[in-house]
DNA sequence: CTTATGTCAGTAATACTGACATTC
DNA sequence: CGAATGTCAGTATTACTGACATAA
C-alpha cells in the first residue's frame, strides 16, 4: 500500500513542465523572426553594455565562448552586429550592435512580451508578481552554491 | 534612452533559470544511483499502473517510443524491470517492475525528496504551496493549447 | 492492405570539451 | 615563458524522425 508516487507532487517536475511550456511559447515567437534565445541575449547585452569583446560577452551572458562565435556569425550575417578588430589588442574583436540590430531587438522584445502574456494568462496581476518573487527567491539561494555545469533539458522531475 | 531590457524581468527567463537549477539538483542525486529522469518516470508508472506494454508506457509518460526502448534496456540490465513476450499479442512485450526495481524506485524517490528540500530551502511552507499552485495554474491553461513538440532545453528567456 | 508494436540508426538543439594559432 | 582571445571540431544529453520487420 505504498501510496503511489505522482510526478505532479514534485516541485522540480512542475518547474520543468512550466519551463518547457514557456520555452515552446518563446521559441515559437523567436522562430517567426528567424532568431533563437542566444541571439536575443546577446543583443540585449550589447544594447545595455555597449560594444564588447567576445570574451566579455561570454562572461556577462554565461554563454560559452564557443557558442558565442556561432551565434555572432548568425547575427553578423543578418547585419545585426558588426565585428571589428580591436586596434588596442589585436586578439580581440569589438562587437557592436548595428541600427538594424536594435530594430531587430525591439521586434524580438515585442514578441517575447506577447509570449509572457500568453504564459501568464491564467494568473491575476498579483499572482504574477508572487510567482516572479518566489522564483527569484529560489534563484538567490542557488547563487550561494557552486553553479556547476548548465543543464540542457527541461523535464526536470 | 530606451530603458535597458533585463532578462530577469521575463517570467519565462526566471522559470528557465529555476528549472535549470532544479535539474542540476535532481540529476546530481539520480546520478549517484546511476539513474536518470526517464528511469524514475518509467518506474513510477510501472509501480502505479502495473505491467504494461512499451507502447502503453509511451502513451502514459509522453516519452517517445524510441526512447522507451533505450531506457528499458538500461533498467532491464540493472534487473529493475522484466520484459516478457505477451502471449495474447506476440508483437508486445509486457514490462513488469521487479522487487529490485521497487527498491530502486524507493531509493530514487528518497533522493528526489532531498533534492526538493534543497530546492525549496529559501521558501516557507506557505510559499512552497503558493509556488506549486501557481505553477499548476500555468500548466492547466497549457493543456488547452496543442502541446506540440517537447523542448530540450531550459534557458528559456 | 492497413495498423500497431518494438527496434535501430540517425538528427536537431543546447551546453560543453579540447585543441589550436595568434597575440598579449 | 604563461595567459587571454577567437576559432573550430567534436561530444553528451534530451527529444525527435524515419525506416524496418513482425504481427495483429
Amino acid at each position: 500500500m505504498d501510496d503511489p508516487i505522482r510526478m505532479d507532487d514534485f516541485p522540480s517536475w512542475l518547474l520543468g513542465q512550466a519551463s518547457a511550456h514557456a520555452y515552446r511559447l518563446v521559441s515559437e515567437r523567436l522562430g517567426t523572426l528567424g532568431a533563437r534565445g542566444y541571439h536575443f541575449r546577446l543583443l540585449v547585452t550589447l544594447a545595455g553594455h555597449g560594444p564588447a569583446s567576445q570574451a566579455t560577452l561570454s562572461r556577462i551572458t554565461g554563454i560559452h565562448v564557443s557558442d558565442i562565435v556561432a551565434a555572432l556569425n548568425e547575427l553578423a550575417e543578418g547585419g545585426h552586429v558588426q565585428r571589428t578588430p580591436d586596434p588596442d589588442d589585436r586578439r580581440r574583436n569589438v562587437v557592436t550592435i548595428t541600427p538594424a540590430g536594435r530594430r531587430h531587438l525591439s521586434r524580438l522584445n515585442r514578441e517575447l512580451l506577447r509570449a509572457q502574456e500568453e504564459l501568464l494568462t491564467p494568473l491575476a496581476p498579483a499572482e504574477r508578481d508572487q510567482l516572479m518573487s518566489l522564483l527569484r527567491k529560489v534563484l538567490e539561494h542557488q547563487r550561494d552554491s557552486p553553479p556547476g555545469p548548465q543543464a540542457r533539458h527541461m523535464d526536470d522531475m
